[in-house]
DNA sequence: CATGAATGAGTTTTCATTCAT
DNA sequence: AATGAATGAAAACTCATTCAT
């Protein structure tokens, strides 16, 4: 059925196929590692053994430990990066209260389905990587900066749309995020308050018209 | 030979007075080497040079390298409790918005004084300490938990007294410590934003009327 | 079915010269990356890459690494003896002095031909192959000693044509060959001293008449 | 009979004595390490056992691998050199030959009873540490170096004193130590010819008057 | 035969903890 | 109690060798 008359390029496909495929393997093998074990106490041996290859195998295909880390962030944080700008791009010419709604639930879907990546990232934005690098670290593609920049970017669209209270617009973002985490870490670090997404219009509520009751003290 | 008969309690007090000075100089070492360090990269005999004593020093006072960060945890917890809770007496019959703000002030004051304190409790919230030890960690005296119930305490009373919007009520102390959180990572991490005091007004205000203009789409 | 009666030699001896070619390349890539990176530190990656092949096709040819190496010091040593055996019969009837300086200048030439082989040779000679295996060693084919035969063989005629001061002709073949190896040394490791050959007729006043000055103490 | 009566300093001394005993002991099972296995082949673990002291105990006294080395070889250097000196400055006044003939005696002596050191720095002398770092090592203290110096030091003394052949006064130094590190590597490496000390006589008589018989050829 | 990814034993190094002084 | 050298288990990383394609 398949004689494949023209030319050999099967064994090296094959070779790229089952190269990439064990790529993968590691990868996911060292989101669940480094998620379960933490950033410092994951160890080599234990993402080759749940990746199922030796360690070798891990040196074969990155560096050292850091660059194992840097690579599996880089590659997850692209999908991520790509979600998002697809949810700004359709949100373009809505109102921010929509767009903000649109980066949110594609930052919350990603996260029902990444779970153990949100929480490495969660882990690397307060750990000790910064300040022992500081200067690696601001060029360093760091996926809690790419939502930042995003959600920073439409909060100045919001100020000139005027939909943001001038006196407060230099503290949108910082709190948007803060609020943002505070529902993330509840889900991913407790693992109480299934459905994040459910809690995604709340959020927008709350930002946009705080929690005070309207006839009160406030 | 050497009767020493009413002069006795003074050695003893002495001798106890050394200790505690000993154990302080301890905790302050540890703190800052925690805190520079990392959680897991701070080594026990930095923290035993910048006391100014020897490691053997170190487990003559505490068990372990776990029960010496326990020991600082509890420690500087305790003095924030304490602080708390003289700011919830303050504030008892004062309005929801009041009381909060008596908190919060008395919260970033103490960040202000101990941000390396702050620092370490911030990388143990999200650190794998927890998963490793879940039950433990439970029961374990926890900062964060601290504030979090004293926060959510005054959230109860504050739907009680209809000051909160009854539907995000459920959500009122998570948000808060999230906006205080962004707040304080953004001082005690990256170093800007100098004076977090000054911010309590504004967090208060965004809290309670949020950051939507008042005649926007919201 | 595929008969090819008389052509069949034809394609063996092809095959021959493609596999001859592909083990002269890793021939000479041992050779440079033995001398270059030293006996244990030279890698087989590094030779498979030197020599366009990869480590496979190593294995191939090479029972192991060891086997490499000693396949790489008996070809090299083969030339070398030829040479020297050469030179030898051409100068079997000439007094002691010239015999030397045939060996001699045949044995500078090949160095300066082949400069990481007799650097290796020069690791070989002290280092620890030895001592680790000293019965192995004895019958293994040492290049040193293939020198040193053939110049204590010309020694023993020299005493006998009453060349050589008999009360130190059993140092004669000693001697010779440390003077030898200083320039050598001093050519091959420091790379200092260009032109070995220009140095061998100083070579041979020095050990047939001595560095003292004619009336001096001596 | 001992009261100690004045201050303590006795456990100062008595920890710095300890101190000292492990690290000679380091050093010495160091020494036989390197010789024995080879440069490259010495294993931490084999010299911590053979010191009678853990791996760990290794890395209290030396940095890493590569420290432990250098201390060793300057150690024992120190000593050496201490002897060459000594040697030199009690031949100062004396005539050329005697004064290689000290020298040489003194560092017999010493190849004598330290056999490992001196197979060590042959292994040195030819190894890859030189082209690896080329310009470390030309600072770095190197034995081989030292003795260079001297002996060349005392040949351009020679030539001053008519002692040497000017037309191969260049080359004086560098055949002597050829002849004598033949010797040295026959009896370090090979274990034959005990009894350095005696060919001392024999290599100076061939350094100066050659190994020519008087009326022959040359 | 050539290829090159996978293997895993073996090596260096670290650091919390112990304990004799 | 304080000291600080000794300990050794544990971790990262290397690289000669194998073998399926």
């Amino acid at each position: 059925m398949n004689r494949r008359s023209e030319g050999e390029p099967k064994p090296a496909r094959l070779r790229t196929r089952i190269r990439e495929a064990t790529v993968n393997a590691i990868l996911d093998a060292a989101e669940q590692v480094f998620s379960d074990a933490g950033l410092h106490a994951a160890r080599m041996g234990t993402i080759a053994a749940r990746a199922g290859v030796s360690v070798g195998t891990l040196y074969n295909h990155f560096e050292d430990r850091e660059a194992l880390l840097a690579g599996l962030l880089a590659a997850r944080r692209a999908q991520l990066v790509a979600k998002l700008d697809t949810a700004c791009r359709a949100a373009a010419r809505k109102p921010l209260r929509e767009r903000l709604r649109l980066i949110l639930l594609a930052f919350l879907a990603h996260c029902d389905e990444h779970r153990p990546f949100v929480h490495i990232v969660l882990q690397r934005e307060i750990g000790r990587y910064q300040q022992t690098f500081p200067q690696a670290w601001a060029k360093k593609t760091d996926t809690m900066r790419d939502i930042y920049e995003r959600i920073e970017r439409e909060m100045k669209r919001g100020v000139q749309d005027r939909a943001l209270r001038p006196e407060l617009a230099d503290l949108g973002a910082l709190f948007f995020i803060g609020m943002l985490r505070a529902l993330v870490i509840r889900d991913v670090v407790f693992g109480q308050g299934r459905g994040m997404v459910a809690e995604a219009d709340r959020l927008l509520d709350a930002f946009f018209a705080g929690l005070g009751a309207r006839g009160a003290s406030a």
